[in-house]
DNA sequence: CTGAAAGCGCTTACAG
DNA sequence: CTGAAAGCGCTTACAG
């Protein structure tokens, strides 16, 4: 394992002078590079990050935690954030909490706080209060993505404008019989976007003068099948069938859009489908839909976090409480239409 | 940020016994380490990993490489490679190869041998020969997951057998129209699986005294809509269209059972169709498949990589080229059923 | 069982 | 522009 000594040797120069000219410093004759990084070259030198970080209290990591990753939004958000930080030569100490308490305490006071990071993304991971405030006090800044943390800077969209938005889109076809199928309270527990984005459909639903309706609504796990089952119940009996369902999740609505077929119904002719996400198959399912770019949401997570290494933050202002919202845009595809 | 020298001193020993003590080494009385763990704990001690590294050489850390993320395999692979190395302690440094070249050259050049990492987990990567040579003169393991790798250890599933199974069990039913749904050149770069599995199921064919039959053959990306479409257009012609069809992944048989059905045809009272994966949908969609957990194969590749930590490898036997089967079961569910 | 001290491999004021 | 040297915060023979 070369270590900067030899490169200094063979390029005949101080170690000072590699260190100067590999980073990039200033204070460094052409000659003086131009050595250095044959030496380096030559030598197939890999510096050692340890001692980089060791020395100056960077660690060029940011750890990145999310409760699974074998669901569709956060593998998405993971992609784009794995970009964003890959293309500024930062690295990523990933940490999914799937699993027991136990494992999230793990990765909180042992992993998280030991792996020495500069900062800290969550995606919709709802930090207990405990769990901020060590890591601030460890000086680490953090950066919440799919919500609004507590305590810390996150960037999420507006779900309960998303919800609105989405039943509106429904209204405005002249829909009057609109259900519902939201997260139920197992998906609740971390982020509260289920109960937004019912708020908002409830919002919509007053303004235009409408009733909730209970045999309209359904609650599911955000799984396909999970929304098949509850789309089958909502629009099994036609005398009570509403003619148009949001669904909190574009993975729901595959499923809805599913059940009212295998129920005889013609998607959107007698029944308009929207959802929320536009996931990779919405376009497959002609899924009409909130397109809410979780890539990107990603990317710009890891992009204000880093923004933030480079201030000097005091201890105070290290994590404020500041939510960026992310725009939203209605997408229209054909899984809605007027009501006949 | 309190250091060693504030635990030690409030412990009132030095920082050789905390050092002990903390790392859970023999030789320090029990009245020493009670002392060391209550200062640690009173101080809120974080161990600086860089420190660790630097003095040890071992950094905790696994590099984990994923050509992406947000495809249903990969993203299932990282999770059990996730829970199997936090479960013993040790961090992930994640890079996905989404993306050109140039973004993989930065990875293996830049991120990943400076991470100091202790080994290298790739997932259905193949590693070009200068890549494992770089890896390797710097003394990291490696393992690999999703096929054969040239030169390192690996652990992946018969890729032939599962199609050769798959197939057999089709003509088990009395099939003997059989069509297939394979990757297309494109998915076929880095792996080799569309190619082998489409070499199983000629096998199987072959040992039946089958012809393979050009017009039951189609190649698609991976994903359901890719298969939807080469499905209707094996199945589309009433005439010629096979009784059964096997399909190299879930995704593609969903869409393979769609496009079916869409044609007027009955799974699996017209058309039997198998795929391979066991998908978290799989069991909605009813299919019969080829169970090849993948959650288990990352984290069974995850502990192979650390029980070579454990041992003292020569400059020699440092990667070795060995394949490890992972074994594979046909799982019967619906959507195969006798040809009648 | 315990401690003083060297050493891991870098970076960076400081002095020249 | 350049170098000698201190320092980052740990671990671990070595000696006691």
């Amino acid at each position: 394992m070369v270590g900067i000594e030899e490169v200094a040797a063979r390029a005949g120069v101080s170690t000072a002078t590699v260190s100067r000219a590999l980073n990039d410093k200033s204070h460094v004759s052409k000659t003086a590079r131009k050595k250095v990084f044959e030496a380096a070259e030559e030598l197939g030198y890999v510096p050692s990050s340890s001692a980089y970080t060791l020395a100056t209290g960077k660690t060029r990591t940011v750890g990145v935690v999310v409760p699974f990753v074998d669901r569709w939004f956060f593998s998405v958000v993971l992609q784009g954030i794995s970009t964003a930080l890959n293309d500024r030569g930062l690295n990523i100490a990933f940490y999914s909490l799937k699993g027991d308490l136990d494992q999230r305490a793990r990765v909180f006071n042992d992993l998280l706080l030991r792996k020495n990071v500069d900062g800290v993304l969550t995606v919709a991971v709802k930090l207990a209060s405990h769990e901020l405030e060590k890591l601030s006090s460890l000086r680490k800044s953090i950066v919440g993505v799919g919500g609004p943390i507590t305590g810390a800077r996150s960037l999420g969209i507006d779900d309960e404008g998303a919800g609105r938005l989405a039943t509106q889109h429904l209204l405005s076809l002249g829909h009057t019989k609109i259900g519902i199928i939201t997260g139920g309270p197992s998906t609740e527990l971390e982020f509260h976007q289920p109960y937004l984005r019912q708020t908002g459909y409830r919002e919509a639903l007053m303004d235009a003068g409408l009733d909730f309706q209970k045999n309209w609504f359904a609650e599911a796990d955000f799984t396909m099948p999970g929304a098949y089952h509850a789309a089958k119940q909502i629009l099994g009996d036609p005398r009570s069938a509403p003619t148009a369902i949001f669904c909190a999740s574009d993975e729901m609505a595959f499923g809805a859009i599913q059940a009212a077929k295998d129920l005889g119904y013609s998607v959107p002719d007698d029944i308009s489908v929207i959802g929320m996400d536009n996931h990779d198959l919405s376009g497959f399912y002609n899924l009409t839909t909130i397109n809410q770019k979780p890539a990107d949401q990603g990317a710009a997570a890891a992009n204000m976090l880093v923004n933030l290494f480079d201030q000097d933050l005091e201890d105070k202002k290290l994590n404020i409480q500041e939510f960026h919202e992310w725009p939203i845009e209605l997408l229209i595809r054909g899984s809605t239409a007027r009501r006949r």
